[in-house]
RNA sequence: GCCGCGGUGGUGAAAUCGGCAGACACGCUAGCUUCAGGAGCUAGUGCCCGCAAGGGCUUGGGAGUUCAAAUCUCCCCCGCGGCACCA
């Protein structure tokens, strides 16, 4: 094309604004209001594809747009620029990573320059530049310093390709985000954030931020809070039949717990022995155990609890070769054990009475040691002593209990110990008719150390073991079908029911999430169904649904007492066509089955027939099967003037033949009969439980009700709402939980380009932190950037760099050979471009207080639970630190939508769909991509749009006609156009600000259209016309903006709009009748209705001929509706 | 399964405080033009009936509210994204 030459112009424009500087952005500039407008910084891939130029160019509307609007916009760019990709091209083509970087980002930049985006580029960051991770470091160590980071010994996915490492978000579907191999589990000491401590304040701070809710649900649900109950299930072994309980020295807590401990025993069914053991304040267990032995009854059906030092008179007992089924320790290393009157009571004390444990294990199944607190002495000694015996530690709330007085159940899970679950349904307790364990359950690994305990045990421990082998990919996409061992010989105890239930093992159950265990309620949980129903467990239903009817039937009368009832609801098949019955309550506008009430002594069954004949008239319908209830249904009966409730069995029917009797004439009068097709059934009835009904009938299936209800079944809590009975079962049987699926924040990579983690580890301090004057801890060069394959980083074989001396003590030291998670480096980099230079500080506060909080973050949607999760992560951690003002980072975010390839499907290589953007702004220059990008669709909503070549070509088309519309330039004045070029000047302002640029450029065009048409077009109008260009085509606009003016366009103000110019424009008023369009009429803006009437009728005469006008709507500039019969 | 988002011509889409459905652009059809290009101009282009005037239908399906529904309500179906045996 003649005049636009795109190469010529946007090489000059881009060389011409560089050296003017004009996108240097100051920290503050007079009498401007500053805003962050912020992108995720690229990874330095070597290359620039779409997506790029989608997520930069496009922003950069925005970006000119609030300049133009008398803003001083920071547009910063940089380079998240360690990571895998570097070390991977560094050991494969024997590269060194940094060089490799810094080629790719020196290559990007000049990608990125050709955009023409207004970049200030004097903020660049670049995340493995020395000089950005020496506080990248730094703030490390402060989140170091405040304790939120620590080493763990966990179980970590592990890919064997990689030879690392991986985050639990980098594990797709089991498999390697990056290379796709199978992850394994792998026990390693790793570096950890506590991401978990802030999972409340992550999820409640997000009320405040006025974000996208899909991405306010997305972190939501990833943090997975469930707000439950911890409820704990004593355990009881079939063969025990009698319990001994052994006291401490001086009664201790025994006066207290003894006689209701011995109540609940013996109501439980066991045989209850206490010993009067002598009461003295130096006992001797030698001489308790002679005693015990003389006085009790030990074999294979006994267990004893020891308490205090009745504990050790137990172990004492049991090396004398006493054999018993089971021994719980309750406060054990406790103990009154004074070997002279002076030591404390600790484990130590009674290690030293020298007993012989590997005998004392063998003696019984198992030792269970009732563990409290560390009020008294360290946990750690009861964990050393759990250890020592092989023991079972439970934990208890605090061990003043036990000399308070109280009764405590603490106590009596001592004595009958306990299995922890956490459950989210407390309110179907009741329901509970199995336990279950995941393969993991400490206890169940304690009873399978013991061959005795489970009278299956082969069976279970071969089921453990091949549920161990089962990758985390086999559990998570193979077979969904449920297995499971039945642990024989223990059963659980229901605390609410006093039932014994059976307890299995089975790996639908998860050993991390929860207690490990759960209550399994076959009627209320879909897994816990499909399990039993495997098992033939029994299924035990206490919710009954409830529903109050809004529709048809009015809503309950509130105060008003309820009439109780018991129903029938039918589903009547047609006997020869594929169509259901419905009725019509004439009076009431009611459509809904066929239902009535059961009478005394009814089989619902019976009651359905009577109905049916009753309303409808059919003689023969065939009871086909129950297809759902009992669910209770509260409405406000409109015949009869009451509220009712109502207990519904539905049940469905097929009519066996048409035959009929004539139906009374009372019956008749009430309602009609319709047949509908299963498809229109469901929108055509008004009330919802009939919808219901028919979707149970679809699905062929009950399952489990796992909505909520009214209780029944449950004793004292029948007839509560779940909410009700949650609060009051949790405050009886157990206490409030809330758990999170939330994992901490992994931040250790064995490998070399990262950031080295400032840590120092010494034999004398354990790990200390790098002191700050010796920050960065610079990542050195090496010769192989081969992973150990070992778990170490590379870093590990540089000895010369790894041993330095202890910060702390001066002594020898090993420095940290991870480097860290490349999100770390991402979560601040945001509060560096505020401050890009500073070397006192990673940003100074007066700097922060310039930019932060950022007020517009665009980004991909993967970063959703990732990165943008982290970083608030992060941002609340320096807050909290005093480093940063804001408790959140990020004013709005918004994530960008996709840019597919030509054919719909996701750009890639391998279906050699990429579209080469360097190529098409060769071919079209750059303004042309960007507006096309722009034009594509909305971007302030997530979708994903296909590359259209020639999409683009018609942006190519409208920028030559732009070019070629300059002749139409003219110095007169004329207003012909003033109208549309301020309506469009209103729109594209108000859509740039919503970001809704696709139809910005569409009004544009529109605008441009009316200007061709006009054939001629003012110099003032023209102006306006480029000024609004200048965002989308800041190339074109300058091009044509310097024919008449001095100076760039990007320094210019952006028009504001005559509103009475957009006011006076002539108006198309539709003329309807019925809602129907037969006409319309144009009319100025502030025509009088009569005057518009009087028009309309004229018009459309030949519709209104012989008809009665009931009424005239009037939409003022819109439209007149005549209403007629 | 749960949570979220969405479903409008041949295509990308527009219109959502209820008020002309399909703006703008691509593609397609016909004609014109041409310094032969991935060019320009003019007209047409949701579907059906009709030579036309005109009429009917149409926003995933069904039902409802309303003078009026893509837009609001209910039920169902489909697609995309996230989570996923999370108790």
């Amino acid at each position: 094309m003649r005049g636009y030459d795109h190469k010529k112009i946007e090489k000059k424009w881009q060389k011409k604004w560089e050296a003017d500087n004009i996108y240097t952005t100051p920290d503050t500039s007079p009498k401007k209001d500053n805003f962050y407008l912020l992108t995720e910084f690229p990874y330095p891939s070597g290359n620039l594809h779409v997506g790029h130029w989608y997520a930069f160019s496009v922003p950069d509307i925005l970006a000119r747009y609030l300049r133009m609007r008398g803003k001083n916009v920071l547009y910063p760019i940089g380079f998240d620029a360690f990571g895998l990709p570097a070390e991977n091209a560094a050991i494969k083509n024997k590269l060194n990573p940094r060089t490799w970087t810094e080629e790719n980002i020196a290559y990007m930049r000049k990608q990125i320059r050709s955009m023409g985006a207004s970049f200030d580029w004097s903020r660049e960051v670049v995340t493995c530049d020395p000089a950005y991770y020496k506080w990248t470091q730094w703030l490390f160590l402060q989140l170091f310093k405040k304790g939120l980071v620590y080493q763990k010994e966990t179980a970590v996915n592990w890919c064997p390709n990689c030879k690392t490492v991986l985050a639990n978000e980098q594990v797709v579907d089991g498999r390697c985000e990056r290379c796709d191999t199978e992850v394994v589990q792998k026990q390693m000491l790793q570096w950890n954030i506590k991401i978990t401590d802030y999972a409340d304040r992550l999820i409640d701070d997000l009320e405040k931020l006025d974000w996208p809710r899909e991405i306010k649900e997305s972190q939501k649900n990833w943090i997975g809070r469930s707000e439950g109950a911890e409820i704990d299930f004593p355990l009881a072994i079939d063969d025990v039949k009698r319990i001994i309980l052994l006291h401490g020295k001086g009664g201790s807590a025994v006066g207290a717990w003894k006689p209701w401990l011995k109540m609940k025993l013996e109501a439980m069914g066991y045989e209850v022995q206490i010993p009067a053991l002598p009461n003295t304040n130096e006992p001797n267990d030698e001489e308790q155990a002679d005693y015990v032995q003389k006085h009790c009854t030990l074999d294979e059906h006994t267990a004893i609890v020891g308490h205090s030092f009745g504990g050790v008179v137990a172990l004492r007992l049991l090396e004398r070769g006493v054999k018993v089924r089971r021994v719980a320790l309750v406060a054990t290393p406790y103990s009154g054990v004074y070997l002279d009157g002076k030591e404390r009571p600790s484990v130590t004390a009674i290690l030293k009475k020298g007993f012989d444990f590997e005998k004392i294990k063998k003696q019984s199944d198992f030792v269970l040691l009732y563990d409290t607190n560390d009020h008294v002495v360290p946990m750690s000694d009861g964990e050393a002593f759990a250890e020592k015996l092989g023991c079972y530690l439970v934990r208890g709330k605090g061990v003043e209990s036990h000399f308070n007085g109280a009764v405590e159940p603490d106590v009596f899970l001592a004595a009958v110990p306990a299995i922890r679950v956490f459950t989210t349904r407390p309110d179907t307790l009741f329901g509970a008719t199995y336990l279950v364990l995941a393969p993991e359950h400490p206890w169940l690994t304690l009873a399978l150390q013991h061959k005795t305990v489970l009278k299956n045990h082969g069976e279970v421990q071969s089921y453990v073991d091949q549920s161990k082998k089962k990758t985390e990919l086999q559990r998570q996409t193979g077979e969904k079908e449920k297995t499971g061992v039945r642990l024989e010989r223990v059963e659980a105890v229901n605390p609410a029911t006093g039932g014994k239930i059976p307890m299995f093992v089975a790996d639908y159950v998860l050993g991390h999430y929860g207690t490990g265990a759960i209550m399994a309620v076959p009627a209320h949980d879909q897994r816990d169904f499909e399990f039993a129903k495997k098992f033939n467990l029994p299924v035990q239903h206490v919710l009954a649904t409830t529903i109050q009817s809004t529709a048809g039937a009015d809503a309950v009368h509130a105060r008003e007492p309820f009439v109780e009832k018991n129903a029938v609801m039918c589903i009547i098949k047609h006997w020869a066509k594929d169509e259901y019955l419905c009725i019509k309550w004439r009076d009431y506008d009611v459509r809904a089955f066929v239902s009535g009430g059961i009478e005394k002594g009814e089989d619902a069954v019976a009651a359905g027939i009577r109905e049916i004949r009753e309303e409808t008239g059919y003689l023969n319908p065939k009871f086909i099967r129950h297809v759902g209830g009992p669910s209770i249904v509260e409405f406000y009966h409109q015949r009869k003037k009451e509220n009712t409730r109502t207990r519904f069995e539905y049940l469905y029917f097929e009519l066996e033949d048409g035959k009929q009797e004539e139906i009374s004439t009372a019956e008749d009068a009430k309602h009609e009969i319709f047949w509908k097709t299963f498809a229109e059934l469901s929108g055509y009835l008004t009330i919802k439980e009939n919808a219901k009904v028919l979707g149970l009938l679809a699905t062929g299936s009950e399952g489990a009700y796992v909505g909520e209800g009214i209780l029944m079944n449950s004793d004292g809590f029948d007839d509560m709402s779940s909410e009700e009975a949650r609060r009051a079962i949790t405050e009886k049987y157990g206490r409030l939980k809330t758990t999170y699926k939330l994992r901490d924040w992994i931040v250790s990579r064995q490998r070399y380009w990262g950031v080295p983690i400032p840590i120092v580890h010494c034999k004398k301090c354990g790990a200390v932190s790098v002191s700050e004057e010796d920050l960065p801890v610079v990542l050195p060069e090496v010769d192989d950037y081969l992973p150990e394959g070992t778990g170490k980083s590379p870093l590990a074989k540089k000895r010369e760099w790894v041993e330095v001396k202890c910060p702390s003590c001066g002594g020898v030291g090993e420095r940290e050979t991870d480097t860290l998670d490349t999100f770390v480096d991402s979560s601040w980099y945001f509060l560096r471009y505020a401050d890009p230079l500073n070397s006192e500080e990673f940003a100074s506060k007066e700097n922060q207080k310039q930019w932060m909080p950022v007020d517009l973050y665009s980004g991909g949607a993967e970063h959703t639970t990732m990165h943008v999760l982290y970083s608030r992560f992060w941002h609340k951690a320096l807050f909290d630190l005093g480093l940063v003002a804001d408790s959140e980072p990020y004013v709005r975010r918004m994530n960008r939508s996709l840019i597919l390839g030509p054919d719909g499907q996701k750009m890639s290589k391998s279906r050699g769909n990429v579209v080469d953007p360097d190529a098409v702004v060769e071919r079209l220059g750059a303004d042309t991509v960007r507006m096309y990008l722009a034009f594509i669709g909305p971007y302030n909503e997530v979708s994903s749009y296909p590359w259209n070549p020639d999409g683009v070509v018609g942006v190519r088309r409208f920028l030559e006609r732009v070019f070629r519309a300059e002749a139409l330039v003219v110095e007169a004045d004329t207003d012909e156009l003033s109208e549309s070029l301020h309506e469009t000047l209103k729109k594209v302002g108000e859509d740039i600000e919503q970001m809704k640029f696709n139809t910005a450029v569409s009004a544009l065009m529109i605008l441009l259209n009316a200007i061709e048409k006009a054939k001629t077009v003012s110099t003032s109008q023209w102006d306006v016309f480029l000024r609004m260009l200048a965002p989308f085509a800041p190339h074109v606009a300058e091009e044509l903006w310097s024919v008449r003016h001095q100076g760039t366009i990007h320094d210019e103000e952006w028009p504001e709009y005559d509103a009475s110019l957009i006011a006076r424009a002539m108006r198309t008023i539709v003329i309807q009748v019925n809602g129907k369009k037969r006409g319309e009429l144009r009319v100025a803006s502030d025509a009088a209705n009569d005057a518009v009437e009087s028009d309309a009728r004229q018009q459309i005469a030949p519709h209104l001929e012989g008809k009665r006008v009931l009424k005239t709507i009037f939409v003022p500039g819109r439209l007149v509706n005549f209403v007629v019969v």
